[in-house]
Parts: C-alpha cells; structure tokens; sequence
DNA sequence: ACCTATTAATAATC
DNA sequence: TGATTATTAATAGGT
C-alpha cells in the first residue's frame, strides 16, 4: 500500500527505515487501538526501534503490569524466574557466609570448638594471644591518653584555683577584711582541692574514667546476640 | 476497507465481535512482524480477547521474556515491585548484618579498635580472655585423649609384639634352630620398637599428631579472608 | 510534515 | 473457520 509494492526484508536505509518505523508505529498503534475498542479486548504492544527508543500501547482498561501479570498467568511462563532465582541465590549464599561469619565469632568466644583439629586449635589459640595483646596494648593507649587529659585539664584548673586564691588574698589585704568569712564551713573541701591541686590525686582519676558515648557499633561482647536475621 | 465503513465502537453482536477479532488480530499480528523485519526493531505484541484466550507476538530475535526485562529497564516501571524491593530489603539487611559480624571478627583480631572507647576495649579484652582459656582447655582435652589414645595402641602393639616373641622363641625350642636368622641385621629397629613399647617415647607423640581432615568449615586462623560477597 | 497513487486490510457475504 | 470481493485504510515515495 503504497506508490509502490514493497518486500519484507530490513529497509537499509537509515533515513528512510527511521520514517517507515515511525509511521507504521502510529499504524499498528491504531490498530491496536481499533482492536481494543471493537473487540472488547486486552492488548499491550511494546516496542524498541533499531535506535533502542521504547513506544507503548496498552488497553486503557488496564496497565502493562497487569498485562504481564495475566500473561504469565494463563501462558505458564514465568517471566521473573531468572531474576528471582539470582536473587535467591545471592540471598542464600548471604545466608550461608552469615552463618560461617557467626560460626567464627562463636568459636573465636570459645563455644563450638567441637569440630576443630588440634592444628586448627592452635592456630585459634594463637590467633586470639595476638588479639588480645592487640587488645590490652589498644585499652592502655586509650586509658593514659584520657587519664592524661584529666592530669592538664586539672593543672588548669589548679592554675586557675591558685589564681583565684592569690587574687583573693590580695583582695583581702587590701580591703583589710578577714579571709575567713570565704571560706566553707567543711574544712576538708578545700583540703581536698589542694591535694587534688598538688597532683597527689591524679592517680584517682586512671580507674574512674568513663566512657561519654553509648555503645555506637551495636556490638556487646560476652552478651552477643546471634540471633540476627 | 471493507464492504462498508465501520465506526470504531465495541461490536456488541458477539459472533461478529469474534471474527472480527480473528480477523484483525491476525492483522495485527501481520503488522507486527513487517515492523520487525522492515525497521529492525523488538516488538512484543500480547492479546487478550474478550473470552481470555491469549495471543502473542514476539519478534523471533528475542523472546516476551526479555522484552518485558528492557522495557522495565527503560522505562524504569517496576512490574514486580512487591517481590523485588523485599527481597532487595532483605538483602540489604543481610548485607549490613555480614558487614557488622566482619567488623565484630575484626575486633576479636585485634583490628579496627579505633572506635572503642575503654569500656568496650575491657569487655572485649576480658572476653578475649576468657575465650583463651576455653580454646587453651580443649586444646589441651583434644591433645591428652589422642595421645591416651596413642598410648593404648601402643600398649596393644607391644602386648602383640611380646606375644610374637615369645611364640618365636617357642618355636625356636621345639625346632631346635637358631634363634638369630630371624634377627634384623640392624638391631636399632628392634631397640626403638623396645623403647617405645616401654613407654619412654610416647611423650614424642603428643605434638605431632596430624590433623587428618581438611578444614571442614573453611576458616583458617591468621589468614582469614573477608572479602567474601 | 504533507500528499496521493497504490497496495494492503478487512467487512460483508457466502 | 475459510474463501471471495467490494471497499476502505494504510502507507511508500516524492515534495
């Protein structure tokens, strides 16, 4: 149909296969159309052009989604299985390095030692010497940092507490007013803030530090849960 | 084009409807193909009549499969949403998990301590610890019980060994032959065999027993690999 | 994009 | 369904 008859084999002609694309397109699109309307039926046509470009038709009854969703129901095929089946896989291999992951966390706890040869035993054995080396080194690193911020921060304030006193006492002497009426009434606080400002205290502080920041990992270690997922 | 022009509403004479139907889907179907062959494009073509049955198009260079693959690709619709994002949900989540398990087998290696402040670095350490002792226990359990086990091999074969003796020597009366043709030329082998059996070198056993299973679950001990997955 | 000669599809009928 | 055919619809090639 046409100023000429035409064979059905691929138009080579990029130009002229681009318009003949585009025009039968709309083409069978109507007729998609005129099908759906006469024939009270359920049509979905998707197409990619040579160019990779996506046209559509679906029946204004329904959605492509559905389209498929009945194809696969009555055609038996389906059209997902290779999807799902990868993803399975990927979920189950996931599952199974989860389970070997724990597996290691247990025995490296020192549970489910059953299975392990004296080689693997020894290697483990030695394996968590080293870690806990690693682990005590690690623990007193952070215990002198911290205790030696505590030491500045109270020569700071030893610093600023003598200040004051000598501030204070000039004060006194100048305005000719007996120092006692500053003082506590419990002798021993200020006492104890001039041990504390001689440096005899420090020591106190190495065992008293606590940790500011909750728990950030979500890891406890002799209550873990291995339960998850 | 027919005998008359038809205006394009449902054709409500059910017979009609159906071979126009016939009709027409075989037309479409046709238009489909030329689409194919002529412009080098993927079609897929699916119908539904208004009974349910099923007719489908595919261009042959591809199947209804794949088409409905790219066209969710393209046109970014997700025609099986639900499944997918639970799945994918899952997987994430098993992916986080994994990556927590491996940061937890890191710190009982002794790496990846940055992040732990003192309470943490105590619990671990004390864990640490206490898994040692676990991993020392069955050590030394699995050690006593194959060299008890050695030992009483041993025993057995000396018990054998001494049995054969004294039947040769009995033999050797009743026969009146001399006992030394039956003599190793190297009397090393016997003296070793005596000295075993009298227990003295049973204590060489107890660390070179060889593990004879491969690693069953996989994990060595120093040289873990946590690039899995 | 539009035009139109020509071919192709198909409605009505058997 | 299948074949026939008058008629309309689609479109190839040109502008």
């Amino acid at each position: 149909m046409g100023r000429g008859k035409i064979e059905i084999k691929k138009i080579e002609n990029s130009t002229n296969r681009q318009v003949t694309y585009s025009k039968r397109r709309t083409g069978i699109m109507k007729k998609a159309n005129e099908l759906t309307v006469l024939c009270d039926a359920e049509v979905s046509l998707v197409m990619f052009s040579s160019t990779g470009k996506l046209s559509e038709f679906c029946s204004p009854s329904t959605d492509t989604k559905r389209i498929v969703d009945r194809y696969q129901q009555v055609s038996g095929i389906n059209l997902w299985n290779a999807q799902y089946e990868k993803m399975q896989n990927t979920l189950n291999h996931l599952k199974e390095i989860n389970h070997n992951l724990r597996k290691e966390i247990r025995q490296r706890m020192g549970e489910s030692l059953d299975g392990m040869d004296i080689k693997d035993l020894r290697g483990l054995e030695q394996n968590l010497d080293e870690a806990l080396k690693l682990v005590r080194h690690r623990k007193y690193h952070v215990i002198t940092t911290q205790t030696d911020t505590y030491k500045k921060k109270l020569k700071n304030s030893q610093e600023a507490h003598r200040n004051l006193l000598r501030e204070l006492v000039s004060s006194e002497m100048k305005d000719e007013h007996p120092i006692y009426g500053f003082v506590d009434d419990d002798p021993s606080n200020y006492e104890g803030a001039l041990a504390l400002a001689n440096g005899a205290g420090s020591h106190l502080y190495e065992f008293r530090v606590q940790p500011s920041q909750p728990n950030l990992h979500g890891m406890g270690y002799g209550s873990h849960d291995l339960r998850l997922a």
